[in-house]
DNA sequence: AGCAAAACTTGGATCGATCCAAGATTTGTG
DNA sequence: CACAAATCTTGGATCGATCCAAGTTTTGCT
């Protein structure tokens, strides 16, 4: 059976058009990729063959092949593809990657997968350079998929635990604290903790005070033990304080909500782990009539660009995402086997949601 | 010289573990890829040799290169690769582009670049199997590239005029005419248009009603078509209406305003060609104290998700953005040769920035 | 044991290009 | 005019896999 059913074009190689033109394909290779060093008579001969068999230059697949070349950064998250486009966070270092990507000419590939079969695939076969991981959920897997690929890879914002993969994050425990101590010296002593995931199990709700150490993910791990850190240098019994484990939504983060608000002292203050956190919590405060930041401050984490335009403004821990995402790609394009773990500061925006404790 | 420099090492090969583990290159492809038809002492002999040289399965570059698919679709656009994350109607698209791959398990390309010689090489060179193409800006020299690919390719909102691209889009005229008649039942006017580029040269400002008709972009052109059928009906001079040309961004938009607002009449009534220019006149508005809608109405077009959560919430015409990527998505996938042209319907969302005329 | 059918393996061809050493042609110089 | 140098062109090797027709081995049955 041929390859190409009668009525269907197969397509025109390069080959072909030597053909045409009467020259070699390496000649006519030429004419394409080295037109320099091809006599100009020869080379409008072989460009005409090219127009009339309607062959529109060299293929990439070909090229790619033979230069084991890409020329694209897979950007990889355990996600659904649309988080890229719905997580302000994401979309917040996606535009650092993107700047970067633009000024070198890289393309971006996005490689993700609802289920994890399907990922696994999508990394092995991803036509990319490298990889730049994004490691909210599942990120041990998803690293571990990419460090088999043997590309050049990074971890955004996760793995300090791993001192041999390649990572880009903020000191996300000195983040913390300066949220905590934001609060603590406006007066606040009775606080609310909306935590990140601890791991990539399913488990949400309230968290006991042995989980806290437990925490896989060294970013939640580190931001809890800076919020305590200040809380205890400021005299609160941090065993005490109330934290609920959320997915990052909204329906988690309402649960937690309506945990935190049921304690017997409500809190005055809430550290949220997350700037998506924290704007949902501004929601639920709202329809709840909570006045904010009147009877309850909140200090949100990240610094997203939706966190400035809230109602109130969000006060909160910015971090350098565009910084990240072009030094992310700066770690894929100009790779040299040396193992870079780079940590970068992070910064406290005061806004609308931090007041002075009422009482 | 070697190729591969003294301590480099050479990447394995699936050639090589055949090699190891005493089978042919063919058996040892199929334990990779056809598993079921290999004995199983076999099977565990050539992947004990795979491990044993460190081998992860098959490159994806030699794969592709026979199988001639890559598994990725092309998302493209004229604009820098910054658009898909900062601009929302991209974003409301490729929120349903997304849903689509994740779907069938297809991988996403952003493609695009800053200078026209760069993205005419990117366009070349990329390794997709088809293209969604955005038509915002140089839409046509972005399609005329595309099709050199001879690769399925769908345009997104544009290029009503040629019908020999598969397109989906809206029905632009409509939708403006549903913003328009809103605006007239409601006992407006006196209008003032604020519109979308005309064309991809760069000239912004007031537009005489005799370019009305020669806007290059079909967009643009049917919905001021739309616009002005109503405005007509409901006896307005169109000829009069003050138009203004943006170039989508904020700086154009309050350019537009101010030569809008110093006319002798002031405008009741503005028919913004997208969310992202009326959410720019909102800001404007609130800035000169003007009142929306209690003294100024305005109707946005695109219905992305931040026009629900401004302020006030904006009027606007709903595109059917998620189910639009979805069917882009579904032409590359199921490409059959012939030329599919889908037009959707629009919906009049009804919301807070626009009330009775006042006088 | 003998023979056909089933199961498995082999190795050459192919995908579409680029690279490169060697051969062929043109140009330049004494 | 001869010979060297400069410039072009050639065709085989290569990138890393998959496909497939043909060949080999195993299995099943009488």
């Amino acid at each position: 059976m041929p390859k190409y059913a009668a009525g269907t074009v197969r397509p025109i190689r390069l080959a072909d058009v030597a053909k045409e033109a009467g020259v070699s394909h390496g000649t006519a290779s030429n004419v394409f990729s080295h037109p320099d060093i091809v006599r100009e008579e020869v080379r409008e001969r072989v460009k005409a063959a090219a127009d009339k068999l309607g062959y529109n230059g060299p293929d990439p697949k070909g090229r790619l092949l033979r230069a084991g070349k890409v020329n694209a950064i897979g950007v990889a998250t355990a996600e659904p593809l649309s988080y890229f486009f719905d997580d302000p966070f994401a979309r917040a270092v996606m535009s650092g990657i993107t700047q970067a990507c633009d000024a070198t000419g890289a393309g971006i590939s996005l490689v993700s997968a609802a289920n994890s079969e399907q990922i696994a695939w999508n990394i092995q076969s991803a036509l990319v350079d490298g990889f730049i991981v994004f490691c909210v959920e599942g990120g041990s897997r998803l690293v571990e998929l990419t460090r088999e690929r043997k590309l050049p890879f990074v971890a955004l914002d996760f793995g300090f635990d791993d001192e041999t993969i390649a990572a880009i994050g903020v000191d996300d425990r000195a983040g913390a604290q300066l949220a905590a101590r934001h609060l603590t010296e406006l007066g606040h002593r009775r606080f609310g903790v909306l935590s990140m995931p601890f791991s990539d199990d399913d488990t949400y709700g309230p968290v006991s005070p042995e989980r806290v150490d437990k925490a896989i993910y060294s970013g939640t791990r580190d931001r809890l033990h800076g919020y305590f850190d200040v809380l205890r240098e400021f005299g609160v019994d941090t065993g005490k304080v109330p934290t609920y484990e959320t997915a990052n939504d909204e329906a988690t983060v309402h649960a937690g909500l309506e945990h935190l608000f049921s304690q017997p002292a409500k809190p005055t203050a809430l550290l949220a782990m997350s700037d998506r956190i924290a704007l949902h919590a501004l929601d639920w405060l709202r329809v709840r009539g909570i006045s904010v930041p009147r009877e309850v401050s909140i200090v949100g984490f990240d610094g997203v660009p939706e966190s400035a335009v809230s109602n109130p403004s969000l006060t909160t821990i910015a971090q350098p995402t565009s910084e990240m995402g072009r030094l992310a790609v700066e770690a894929i394009l100009q790779h040299d086997e040396t193992i870079r773990r780079q940590m970068l500061p992070v910064e406290l925006l005061v806004r609308g949601s931090t007041a002075r404790a009422a009482d």
